[in-house]
Parts: structure tokens; sequence; C-alpha cells
DNA sequence: CATAAATTTGACTCTTGAGTCAAATTTATT
DNA sequence: AATAAATTTGACTCAAGAGTCAAATTTATG
């Protein structure tokens, strides 16, 4: 490869690499601390930066914030696409839902609830993401009570409510407590299983 | 009675409540909206008032969000002590659970999560009064372990899960939606309890 | 009606934190 | 080392919204 060529694309990679770094280090200080709790400044020295140097890598807070969303809506979708294994619709929920928790305490991505800071467009696109993947999820658990796997009732409740420890995962959570996150992913599942089936 | 004596305490009585009705529509603004997108030039006028008229019952912001959280947790202690129906403390637990859900959705009291827009000290007094509620439940699950009405797996995780669905209902419940607060309530009772019966 | 207490208001002040920018500094390239 | 590009910074500006207060208005009482 031309070094001419490879160079200015390493030179992206990195401040794209950074730009991530950025966006994480918020995502943590938001899910502490809280949206407008998090100074740009205090997120800045976490990384050894000035507030005017994370500006560098970012437009606005704002924009910050709805990075920190899509982060988590990317990933939440990745795994999404991974739903192949298991024979009835419960046990691909259950193979799913393990991946949420582990994703939610291991990768240092947030899954953020506040919406409302988001400006008018942001915020609906982040709503419109949202959307989707609970569509895909009750889409999922309908599937489940045609097989027979999952107990009848509203699909959209039964989603929302195993969604809600997720959501609430969020706000407790501690890495570095004594609660490890595959060991609430183990017992979350059962929790959430048990919940459903018929 | 003597009026010159009733007279003095009606004012106060009108005075206090009032001042929960600030706090009640407060605490609504602050579900929707968030603590810091919700101005209090807002909250008064959607009380018909001016904001310099609702420091006339209320010291400042912050003692509003600390009332809002203690107004939910009262509700809830409230709600605590009528425990004494049901056998196995399973059974006790679903009578609790049906009444935490209809509260939410019913009352008009938000259960908050933004803790840390308080001062230090209502902070952690908020936190406390939070920590005896989780214990009480805790305990109780440990309790339908004991009975063998709950099954084994650690009692603080049965509890956080199911937990987290109520908190997440207050993030996403709207009262004039098409979802009854009892539907919801006969709902989640059901998964909460399938979660963890033995 | 006169008077006093309670309630409400308009018009302020003050603080916090977001966002900017020209200049300084660091890093890479020849 | 010289130069250019990338990165970082100190020192600003600016806006939003919390909170204040003296004066106006409303309500209750003799």
């Amino acid at each position: 490869m031309d070094v001419a060529l490879k160079e200015p694309f390493d030179r992206e990679k990195q401040f794209a690499s950074k730009r991530q770094a950025v966006i994480l280090a918020a995502g943590q200080a938001f899910r502490r601390r809280g949206y407008h709790n998090a100074p740009m400044t205090e997120i800045a020295a976490n990384l050894g930066l000035t507030k005017a140097a994370l500006y560098y890598y970012v437009r606005n807070k704002e924009e910050v914030l709805y990075e920190c969303h899509l982060m988590a809506y990317d990933a939440m979708d990745e795994i999404l696409k991974s739903k192949t294994e298991g024979v009835t619709a419960l046990d691909k929920l259950e193979v799913l839902y393990v991946k949420f928790v582990t994703m939610l305490t291991a990768s240092g991505v947030s899954l953020l609830t506040d919406v409302n800071s988001l400006g008018e467009e942001s915020k609906t696109d982040v709503l419109s993401r949202r959307g989707k993947i609970e569509r895909k999820i009750i889409r999922l658990v309908k599937e489940g009570q045609k097989d027979g796997s999952i107990r009848e009732g509203d699909a959209r409740l039964h989603v929302f409510f195993f969604m809600g420890a997720l959501n609430w995962l969020n706000a407790w959570y501690d890495a570095s407590g004594r609660l490890k996150g595959e060991d609430i992913a183990a017992h979350f599942v059962i929790q959430m299983r048990a919940g459903i089936r018929s």
C-alpha cells in the first residue's frame, strides 16, 4: 500500500477513535451524574483535557448526548441481528437478553433515558430508533406466543416489563461493585424467561 | 370550636394544600421533561401563576424535587404498611405490587430517578429512604424463599428486576394513552409473580 | 368601608456552564 | 532544523434560568 494514501486514513481513524473515547466518557458521566449535572469541563478533565479541546472533537454537548444514544442503539441492533440460535422464540429472546445485559455491564456503553435534553430532530430520531428496537422484540414475543413458548397477553407490556429492568440496571449498576455483570445477566434471564413463558 | 382558633388552622391547611399542588405539578413536569428541562416559570404557568408566586410556597427548586421524592416514598411506605393479607410472602408481595402500580398510574405521584440534582444532604436522605423501602421488599422476598413460595437466588436481584419495571413505567406511562393503569397493574403482577415464584 | 394579612407580580440580579477563538504547543514530514 | 498540519489551551462571551424584592393586588375581618 502507498503510504501517502494510508496515512491520512490513519489520521482520520485516530481522530474518530478519540472522538469515540470522548463520547464514551461523556456517556459514563451522563449515566452516573445525569446529563445536566455533568459539565463538559469535568468530562474533559476526566480525559486529561480541557473543555476547549473537547470541542475539537465534538460540535456541542447535545450532539454528544445524541451519539451516546446512538451508540447504545447500534450495540443493541448488532445484538438483534445475531438472533439465529434457539428453537423457540423464547429461546431466541433469552439469548438476546443475556447479550443485552452483558453488553450494558461490560462494554462501557450507557443506555441513557434522558431524551428530553435533545433537540427536536435528534429526539424524534432517537425515539424512532428505540421504537424500532422495541418493535423487533415485541414481534419476537408475538412469535413466541404463536409457537406456544410465551404466555398470552399484551406483548408490548411483556416487553416493557423486562426492558424496564434493563433501563433500571443502568441506573444502579456499578462496575466496581460486588455484583459481576455475568451474574446479573444469568439471574436476569431466568427471571425474564420465567415471567413470560407459558 | 372557637372560630378564632380554627381559622388560622384553616389558613395553614389551605397554604399546605396549595403547596402540595405545586409539588405535584412540578413532579409531573419533572417526570415528563426532566428536572433541568422544566423551568419554574413553566411549572408556574401550568398552575396559572408566576414564578415569583411559586416562591411564596417553596424555598427553591431543589426543595421541590426533594419533596417529590418524599411524596413518592411516603406513598410507598403507606402501601408497605398495609401488607397484612395473603398467606405466603409471595401473595403479600403480589398485593403490594398491584398497589404500587396503581398508585403510580392513578395518584399523580411521580417516582423520579433524578437524585443527582439534589444537594448532598437531601440526596443521602432520599437514597436512605429508598434503601429502606428496597430492604423491606428484599426482606419479604427472603421470607418467601423461606416459606417456599419464592424461587431461590439473590433476593436483591429479584427485587431490582421487578422494581426496574416500576421505574421504567414512570418514564413511558401516559395517563391519556390507551393503556389503563389497572390493566398495566393486572399484567405486571402476573409477570412479576411468574418471574420469582418457585 | 377601613384595615390588616395573605397572595401575586414585574422587574430586577446573579450564577453556572455552554460555546468561541486567536494564539500557543505538539507532532509529523521533508 | 524548518515547515506545515494537528491538537490543545487560556481567556473570553453569552444565554438561560434560578432566585429576590418592593410594590401592587386580592381576600378576609371588624
